[in-house]
RNA sequence: GGCGGCGUAGCCAAGAGGUUAAGGCGGAGGUCUGCAAAACCUCUAUUCAUCGGUUCGACUCCGAUCGCCGCCUCCA
């Protein structure tokens, strides 16, 4: 079954064949590290997240670099985002720079995002990126104006051929202003001349400046991976100009295509419009983690498309939450009846009910990461475990068998974690002593004294399910 | 002005030229249960923004209209 990407640069599906057989090079666009992380980069990172740990379920040895922007992202003012917020915050730009790199890390890793192979700082590239320029300078791609250098559009006719535009039709100065020592408005700073109080500058064959935006991209991803990668993921947003930009530099350099697929996500909306840091309406992962929990809002967020647009909504999310709580609650009473059932041989129904399901999840993610429809079929799967779970008749080994099937979907592939573990809950002994006395109590008839432990227990966030045998306990996420 | 996307049940969300339009949430009823909880079963869109066209057949293709959104050198 061959896996299919929707490649934004030929706008099809696509069988996905790397350039060497069994590996991956995937680059993704990093954030700018100015300020906290949203849930913008939450939606766009799960869906990379989630491409990484299929390709590697699929057994490709992926290498993932993704950078971390520090140098040269401006704002319409023309200032960099980096100065501005060290002027803001009263610090050093690359103490700035380390903060923000550490709450994004902290926010990744607390939404159980696999980490980058590589994390590059484009600060940390100056002398690669200079050296790029130079070369395209040497190439007659670039010219030299007052201490900056600019990339020639007119002499790379491929310019537009991601995101469908011609140069001719753009609405040049639409937003900001036309530099006017570019030859042409289309042009874009490969390195920028720093004025004397800029901070953040370094020196070059062209005098003191800093790199442009769109040059670490190519810089990085060449120097870590290749001058042809397999895959390159980003925003939609910044289909244009940033990966325009990045392939026209890049292809100018080497004379050989960039990138071989091009993924775009699609972007977090509230209330039906684009969430952003410009638009001020948006809501950090910190704040978004005291109001849900890691899994539920990986797992809204992969109800949805990459591809599509998600709307962060309070009912949704919650919906979500639910639905994540019958699949948490099918490898739960596994579990339970892992622990409690005889050794046994694994019969070929289950061993059937099984392969059934890998087959349908991974029919659903070869297209183009289907994510909601896996999570279709995951539910569907659910409803027949629970049927499972009904008959009496059946062995440890069979359970244990689904319970890692599951296991592996939800939480290998999809990257949501479904169980607390017992071993961690600090109370667990204490646990366990009231479940003895209350299920005494029910032997002898005492309800009120029993449901008052069961109420009380569960305001602790421990949910209590009396079994036919044995009180089941878990705790709440 | 140019380029692109979207409009599917109360909500979220897949799908796709032709057997019953996935799945989740919510809701209704039932089974089970000391009561809960969980689970299971049944029901919950004669219809896919609107209007035309192509076709034996369209929600899916084409055109128009309405509404919403993104990009056009700031953003994941």
């Amino acid at each position: 079954m061959d896996l299919l990407i929707y490649n934004s640069l030929t706008r099809k599906k696509e069988v996905f064949k790397p350039i060497h057989e069994g590996q991956v090079t995937m680059y993704v666009c990093g954030p700018t590290v100015y300020d906290f992380p949203h849930i913008g980069h939450a939606k766009s990172y799960i869906s990379f997240d989630i491409i990484v740990r299929y390709l590697r379920y699929l057994g490709y040895k992926v290498r993932y670099v993704q950078n971390i922007t520090d140098v040269g992202h401006l704002l319409d003012s023309g200032e960099d985002r980096i100065l501005k917020g060290a002027q803001k915050e009263h610090v050093e730009p690359m103490e700035l720079v380390e903060k923000y790199t550490r709450a994004y890390f902290e926010a990744m890793d607390a939404l159980n995002l696999l980490r980058p192979d590589i994390s590059p700082h484009a600060a940390a590239h100056i002398p690669e990126q200079i050296e790029f320029v130079e070369k395209l300078i040497e190439r007659k791609y670039a010219y030299i104006e007052n201490g900056s250098v600019y990339f020639d559009v007119s002499k790379y006719p491929d310019y537009g051929k991601l995101s469908g535009r011609k140069v001719e039709d753009q609405q040049a100065g639409a937003r900001v202003e036309v530099k006017t020592e570019k030859k042409h408005p289309a042009d874009f700073a490969l390195w920028k001349k720093a004025e004397p109080e800029h901070i953040m500058q370094w020196q070059s064959p062209w005098g003191k400046g800093y790199p442009g935006w769109h040059l670490e991209c190519s810089t990085m991803s060449m120097k870590y991976l290749g001058e042809t990668i397999d895959i390159h993921g980003g925003g939609m947003e910044n289909q244009f100009p940033h990966h325009e930009c990045e392939i026209a530099q890049s292809e100018a350099l080497t004379g050989k295509p960039f990138v071989r697929y091009w993924i775009h996500n699609n972007m977090v909306l509230v209330d039906g419009v684009k969430m952003s840091k410009s638009l001020g309406n948006f809501t950090t992962i910190t704040k978004a983690l005291e109001q849900y929990s890691a899994e539920q809002i990986r797992f809204f967020v992969l109800q949805s498309h990459y591809r599509s647009p998600v709307d962060f909504g309070r009912e949704a999310i919650e919906a979500a939450g639910q639905g994540l709580e019958r699949l948490r609650g099918t490898l739960r009473n596994l579990e339970n009846r892992v622990e409690q059932e005889k050794e046994g041989e694994l019969i070929s129904a289950v061993k059937n009910l099984v392969n059934e399901y890998r087959i349908k999840f991974e029919k659903e993610m070869n297209d183009d990461f289907n994510t909601p429809n896996a999570i279709g079929s995951l539910f569907d799967y659910s409803r027949e475990i629970n049927k499972l779970l009904l008959d009496d008749s059946i062995n440890k080994n069979c359970f244990e068998h689904v319970a890692k099937s599951f296991r592996r979907m939800v939480e290998d592939v999809l990257g949501i974690k479904l169980t607390v573990k017992k071993e961690d809950i600090s109370a667990s002994p204490f646990i366990e002593l009231l479940l003895k006395v209350r299920n005494e109590l029910r032997g002898k008839k005492e309800w009120q004294l029993a449901d008052l432990i069961r109420d009380e227990i569960q305001k602790n966030g421990i949910i209590l399910e009396d079994g036919k045998e044995k009180t089941h306990w878990t705790a709440k996420k």
